[in-house]
DNA sequence: CAAGTCGGATGATATTTGTCATACCTTTAA
DNA sequence: TTAAAGGTATGACAAATATCATCCGACTTG
């Protein structure tokens, strides 16, 4: 893979990141003392339940949140694509890691340890604040979020998904979802078994709103999806 | 109901609330800016979807947050206690409030206007990374909330709940727990229906675990719900 | 190449949960 | 005090979802 910048403030993805609200002699302290690191498709880069003592900016590749449930199986909680922190939210409250991060394709990702991170935080009141206003958007995500959860039906919660994964990944040359999941992940992430959520997709096809071809979705039909996945029939 | 303090630095519930990272000085800009209101058992002191231009800070009663699914149906997010700053999300994230605030008792509440809200967290970094840290640490709950929303049974959730409203509130001199909720509420908590969270909660009595008596709920056996809740049987 | 593994798909069936109808009790308000 | 409204409860049934078994094909890997 290709090499890491010399310096955080000409990272390609610091403009997508909340690193660039920091001033270019933060950004080369943070350079001075990051280690930039590499992870294999599958690789665990750190586990649940773990203190780590740092962060990890993902700049290449893209990376999953997942939580161990109950029974055994993981709940995919979010992805990280490059410019994302990963880990800052555990630092923050001092807690150990709510999730594991999984390299969810060939992973590079700076780990920044968390004296640096911390003391940056405590003197640039706006990378705080900034960090604030992120956390805040996101809350307010995990509301909508859970009440979905709570109110509709795996069906519709598949619609959203897919729905969701379009926006956020975009689609390749051919139309379909850039990102390339297994049923059992897509069932991991709306919350169902991978049989329920394979019948489901096929229901999807067959009503013609998806193609599938292996692990690539594509989306024929958005305002079909979209009425799927808002209950208006 | 009782007069309000004339100064937030001297409001009985500012050890509990975020407010008290605030200097004297800003509590006592606060306190002048401030409006002290009540509200009725019912009332909503915000809507969803609105843009409010200020927090409110709970200190008398409990209020609730709560959002509008799909169906029509409400979500119950969280409840609000005294000390607790409600609203403050939105106004950080300049969003539109995600969720409702809804008086479930009388409610007393101080009104803070944006500007000095916003102005206070601006110029006061450890308010913002007091904040910060609340709300990582609420984002956390959020994964955690997620994931048994996605694995648990109804039942398991139901077990959870009652195990999470008795730590949060408290019990009565009878040893029920501290707040009284309607089975719709309930329901609208775990994400069911009302008949059926009335179902499983009639299960939990025949197990010998809780006593109920109206919306009185004793729990009996809080290692026995806790196993119902972990599904270790 | 063959054997094994993994991901996808489908049927049969069990279980969980939702819906609709109804009844009863309690509280509220006229 | 009585009527109305709201909350609780239960049965009967329908729908959604999970579970278990099996099969198929693609892709490793010895």
């Amino acid at each position: 893979m290709s090499n890491h910048p010399s310096d955080c403030a000409h990272c390609p993805h610091l403009s997508q990141s909340h690193l660039n609200t920091l001033t270019t002699d933060e950004l080369s302290d943070i350079s001075k003392n990051r280690s930039c690191l590499s992870f294999k498709k599958g690789q665990v880069i750190y586990h649940e339940g773990m203190r780590v003592n740092g962060i990890y900016c993902v700049h290449g590749g893209i990376a999953k949140v997942t939580k161990l449930g109950p029974r055994g199986k993981d709940q995919i909680i979010k992805f990280m694509q490059p410019g994302d922190l990963a880990g800052y939210r555990a630092m923050v409250s001092n807690e150990p890691m709510a999730g594991s991060l999984v390299a969810h394709t060939e992973v590079r990702a700076c780990f920044i340890p968390k004296e640096i991170f911390l003391s940056t935080l405590r003197e640039n009141p706006a990378f705080s604040l900034d960090l604030l206003k992120e956390s805040c958007h996101e809350l307010g995500e995990w509301g909508k979020i859970v009440t979905h959860l709570a109110q509709k039906s795996v069906k519709e919660r598949l619609a959203e998904l897919l729905l969701l994964l379009e926006s956020t990944f975009g689609t390749d040359e051919e139309g379909a979802i850039d990102i390339q999941l297994t049923r059992e992940e897509l069932a991991n992430m709306v919350g169902t078994a991978t049989e329920s959520l394979i019948r489901l997709l096929s229901d999807l096809k067959k009503d013609n709103l998806v193609i599938t071809k292996g692990k690539k979705i594509t989306i024929t039909n958005a305002a079909g999806l979209q009425s799927e996945a808002e209950l208006m029939h």
